[in-house]
DNA sequence: GGCTGGCCCTGTACGC
DNA sequence: TGCGTACAGGGCCAGC
């Protein structure tokens, strides 16, 4: 599953393959999360760039205007110039200049397409309301507790919401939670431990994007390569197994329909 | 306006 | 061996 640090992975590959490169032919599943992909045909790629979650390549069209392809990878969202374009489970793709085939693979149909006037993006509301960056000078220690404080959502749904930060899914979420002691189901968040969970964020997602990112089944990186954080992670995935801060066993629950793994003695 | 829960989607694991 | 069922979860949306 796709977070930040997979998607800045995946990103820093794309970024030189890409910027500069014209879209010559495209093609794309007829649903309509797939479907506008063509609509960056003919546009030359100028920036690859990420927010949150989203992948984003700057495009100039044809008619010399600014646009955006944006891609959500999903839960199972691959972007690989090495496959197949009529391979399985095969979304989308978009030929470039240089006879490069960028193909966008998603075997659970998750992901999401779309090109866009630059910055409008309101067909995608999730990325229209996204919380700040986690390494930005945005995001900060008292803006996070303000933010967690402004409801009563248990404080792991409300990471995973991208309101309060951006990029943070369900395994940087549990792995966040536990460097910072905190329950995922607690539902009022206290300044001090703000500040803990602030730094337990950008902790997380810092190793994750050292290790290239986690691949627990599907996550590839652009040259088909898996992540490496998957043997660093400290608690997500990790239930029935002693916690490697206490000892305690590592309690597997279910947290507003999120599988979760926490340690019940050293997160309260 | 905030919150909750259901839906989408398909491969895998598991029980019978 | 084959079938049916549960489960995984990010984003969106309807309903309260």
């Amino acid at each position: 599953m796709p977070e930040l640090p997979e998607v800045e992975t995946i990103r820093v590959a794309l970024d030189p393959l890409l910027v500069g490169r014209t879209v010559v032919d495209a093609e794309a599943h007829p649903s309509a999360k797939f479907a506008s992909a063509p609509a960056a045909l003919g546009s030359t790629i100028t920036g690859v760039r990420r927010r949150g979650k989203y992948l984003l390549a700057d495009l100039r069209t044809p008619d010399d205007t600014a646009a955006e392809l944006v891609v959500h990878l999903g839960m199972t969202g691959q972007l690989r110039p090495d496959l197949a374009p009529d391979g399985p489970h095969v979304r989308a793709w978009w030929q470039m200049d240089d006879g490069a085939t960028l193909v966008f693979r998603d075997i659970r149909r998750f992901g999401r397409i779309a090109v866009v006037a630059a910055g409008d993006h309101r067909s995608l509301p999730t990325l229209a309301a996204l919380g700040p960056e986690p390494f930005s000078d945005a995001f900060t220690p008292d803006g996070l507790w303000r933010a967690l404080a402004r409801s009563t959502t248990r404080v792991k749904t409300q990471l995973l919401g991208q309101r309060v930060v951006a990029g943070v899914g369900n395994i940087y979420a549990d792995e966040a939670l536990w460097r910072a002691g905190i329950a995922p189901a607690t539902r009022r968040v206290g300044r001090d431990r703000a500040t803990r969970l602030h730094g337990a964020v950008r902790d997380a997602l810092a190793v994750g994007l050292a290790n290239g990112g986690t691949t627990l089944r599907d996550y590839r990186t652009v040259s088909g390569e898996p992540g490496r954080n998957q043997s660093a992670l400290a608690c997500y995935g990790r239930g029935g197994l002693p916690c490697a801060r206490c000892g305690a066993v590592l309690r597997r629950s279910v947290v507003d329909g999120r599988g979760t793994t926490s340690c019940p003695r050293c997160q309260h």
